[in-house]
DNA sequence: GGTGACGCCTAGACCCTCTAGGTAACCTAG
DNA sequence: CTAGGTTACCTAGAGGGTCTAGGCGTCACC
């Protein structure tokens, strides 16, 4: 079958560096907060959602660690890194430019 | 390596209906016209079009047909299916709301 | 005659998302 | 007490789309 959310692809990772730029946060949490800022109009997946969050401590762009959630539950918190914040600015770039690219073609 | 440009996946296809929505064009027209349009913002492969353009026929979005280029060399050139033309503003619509979402997070 | 632009095509690699499962702790309803 | 729902994490494999890296043929130009 189609993938739901084929525009997710690619773009996931900014939106997961963006919610963790504040404070850090668990993987549970953050798809949470996704999608109800957006109202449902972004949805992720928890098989997406934690082989992301797994590459992306791969890659050095988030650290984890271990602790208890609001609600008292074991809970992974992911922070960034030096490189996870560079790395949020030049992808918000990417995309912005992008984003715009699209809408221009779109719009025409 | 890393895809070049991994926000285009899922993207492309919405863009090639909006280019073919005015009048045909051939594959060649379609890669250059887009990345014209947005300097260069939005590049297509043709390794990425190609197979597009296929799999957009097969599904029945676009039709086409065998003629000649603005340069008088042998082109196939694209057009849009009333199934084609529907796709496409539903994706329009998927687009906008999915982008509105993005950056909503994004400005956060 | 070689190079570059035009124009089309393909196989396989690669990467990411999704499906569809599983685990475990906790709470509430009945 | 037990069944079901929520919180929270994880994984294997399928699926789908883009990219790499080739190939083909025509034409114009030097």
């Amino acid at each position: 079958m189609a993938p739901k959310n084929a525009l997710l692809h690619g773009t996931l990772e900014v939106l997961i560096l963006k919610t963790v730029s504040q404070t850090p946060r668990h993987g549970y949490a953050i798809a949470r907060l996704l999608e109800e800022r957006t109202g449902e109009a972004i949805q992720v997946e928890e098989g997406s959602l934690y082989p992301a969050l797994y590459r992306m401590e791969q890659k050095g762009l988030l650290a984890s660690k271990w602790g208890r959630s609001e609600l008292d539950r074991r809970a992974k918190f992911y922070g960034l890194t030096r490189k996870g914040r560079a790395r949020l600015s030049e992808e918000v770039e990417a995309w912005t430019a992008f984003s715009q690219a699209v809408s221009l073609i779109l719009a025409g």
